[in-house]
DNA sequence: TGGCATGATGCAATCGTTGCCATGATCACC
DNA sequence: GGTGATCATGGCAACGATTGCATCATGCCA
């Protein structure tokens, strides 16, 4: 620590409404400078402007110098919202959110807003703008508009919710865009998204090698993406040779408190169950509190396995075992897929490995 | 074409491409429909088209309505590039995210990443479109470009970091924009940001409420919110008529491993402390699972308070006492303060008031 | 029947760029 | 010195909308 004896010096602001910082309010804008001004002021005409700025060979080189020098002293940057009508083209690229129309809940799944980081990051990385944007889940199509006012140029949206159809209609109309979810049969369309059947199989698998025979899934399969996952879940059981008693499926949405009501539930009805199987990590997460307020402990009385690997998993207490998904990877995938097809290519679906990662939640063998 | 019975299969494509869906590639698009188009085929001009399709009452009604109605059917809709251009304005609203140029630490705190969330709902909520962006700490003055070249009409800036002076610079250009963070002195910008201060007392005179003497702060104070949170860390001690041991302030980042080798340090280091309080919660849960590796148990060895309360907090273990920030409030306030200076009013900057929220991992008196 | 509101529509300029097509100037070559 | 190539630059028409102003029926009144 550098100076500050002890004095805190009593800071000038203290109540809430600040008495001095006032915003200033531009009032007379002083209509931004543009391309004519510089060429009145260079002394050529705008058609030269435009070339000296855009590094155009066609332009005697000391005055394309004097150009850019004088764009620079001015402080000069071209109208983008111009040159994009002009050229009929943009670097935009609009991000979609899907919102639950119901609960009409706020963006809060860490582990969309990470892949929503993931993906700023890949489309700043490439030189793209990120148009972020929600719709409602039941109205998928809409996203279109924002391609059809030219707004932006490709879409990824992330979820696929349930309509597969309107999505499979806006690839019919030529709309560039990639999808964050699960491959479906007669897509028409391309998706990106992690391998959720091997996840889930990968994930109840484990616990049944744990030795767990009756492993809640907990998560709503109306969503492909959870009913794939839920039929990895089918399949480990299958493959190991037991039969899956369906009570052991609780469609839960992804709403916290919904959560903790099918725990309580499940506890109260007394369906015996010695393992679950969560659908996200954030689930996960709330099923162990909630399994906690129920006086069972994770992993003592029973593993928890979550899923996605959020950043969270694993300073969580128990550490959390979970599927990962590779976010950042997702994200670059998404944007080049979509780039890719903006660039007038075709581009197929991938299906992105997905990984156990062992940790104490499932009672892992003690590390040290 | 040698046929070597043990060859690998050389895939085409590596085993993650998806076989059959193709997305379509819309190679010779059909030029969107336009006004002229809607024009021509309702036998009138593009400036009646304009009028009906803006509702004007200088058109016949019935025009009006012919005119409605083929666009609908044309799925028509307006190029909003083309109609900013002509109205010098737009509805779009930049959100700049500064990213650490060290470290190009990718967007993943959850409570910034809340806070985007929150911020898209009210952008969306007022008819606005969302442009988010990343921009490098050290030059936050860029962020005004998005500004000068007319893609955004405000910015709202998520964290200050260093450079107050450039954020004031900008204010002086007269660029709209709003900034999350902490109120300084000779500020002549807006923010919106918790009370930093009042929220570090709080957390710290809780501490020492349940007797702790010696409370580790965590943070990087060189950051104006930080800073203020740890003026809160003294002012509680002062207050309490408790001198405070420099060493005691630990300069942490917001990286993990950051904080995991900063626990070690001090554990090793013998330096003795009985509390920790994280300026964020992110790092207070980082803090517990390090603490954990080194056998010391949270709550019942010491207490530790974070700082944001976001939604794991509460579903952590042990559940984290913390200091809330009203982030769906913080997203509905930036935007409003933005469009307020966007409309040319002088808008002051805003104190949002914190609350401890008191949980197990420091300790509470039991619940239940 | 002429004069004049009134209502509905079209014309043309405009927003800030870009790029095709001149237009001149300079130069080399025959 | 005429011819054409080459280079640097300017003019002008887009891009797809909006809007002030002009135009032109129509109806009403004197």
């Amino acid at each position: 620590m550098a100076r500050k004896p002890a004095a805190p010096a009593p800071v000038p602001e203290a109540a809430p409404a600040s008495p001095l910082p006032l915003a200033t309010a531009g009032a007379a804008r002083p209509s931004r400078v543009q391309m004519a001004d510089i060429a009145r002021l260079a002394g050529v005409s705008v058609s030269t402007v435009s070339r000296a700025l855009s590094d155009s060979t066609l332009v005697n080189a000391e005055t394309r110098g004097r150009i850019a020098e004088l764009a620079r002293s001015l402080n000069y940057s071209i109208n983008v919202g111009a040159q994009n009508l002009r050229l009929k083209t943009n670097r935009t690229v609009a991000v979609i959110v899907p919102y639950d129309p119901v609960t009409r809940e706020n963006l809060s799944d860490p582990f969309f807003l990470s892949l929503i980081g993931s993906l700023a990051d890949a489309l700043t990385e490439r030189g793209h703008d990120m148009l972020l944007t929600r719709v409602d889940a039941d109205r998928l199509d809409l996203a279109a508009q924002v391609y059809q006012t030219g707004r932006a140029m490709g879409i990824v949206l992330v979820g696929q919710w349930h309509h597969h159809d309107q999505l499979n209609a806006m690839a019919v109309q030529g709309v560039p865009f990639v999808v964050w979810g699960a491959q479906l049969p007669q897509q028409l369309y391309a998706t990106v998204g992690g391998d959720n059947r091997a996840g889930g199989r990968l994930a109840t698998e484990h616990l049944l090698s744990r030795g767990a025979r009756r492993v809640l899934f907990m998560g709503d399969p109306e969503l492909p993406e959870i009913g794939q996952r839920m039929q990895g879940w089918r399949d480990a059981h299958e493959q190991a040779g037991l039969a899956i008693d369906p009570r052991l499926c609780r469609p839960a949405p992804f709403v916290t408190e919904a959560i903790q009501r099918e725990v309580a539930a499940v506890i109260k009805q007394k369906l015996p169950f010695d393992a679950v199987f969560a659908a996200s990590d954030l689930m996960a997460m709330t099923v162990v509190s909630a399994l906690r307020q129920h006086g069972r402990q994770v992993p003592e009385d029973l593993p928890v396995v979550g899923y996605d690997d959020i950043a969270l998993a694993e300073h969580f207490h128990p550490p959390l075992t979970t599927v990962r998904q590779p976010i950042a990877q997702a994200g670059q995938l998404l944007v080049a897929s979509l780039l890719a097809q903006m660039a007038g290519e075709r581009t197929s679906s991938r299906l992105l490995p997905t990984e156990l990662v062992v940790r104490e939640s499932s009672n892992a063998p003690s590390r040290r």
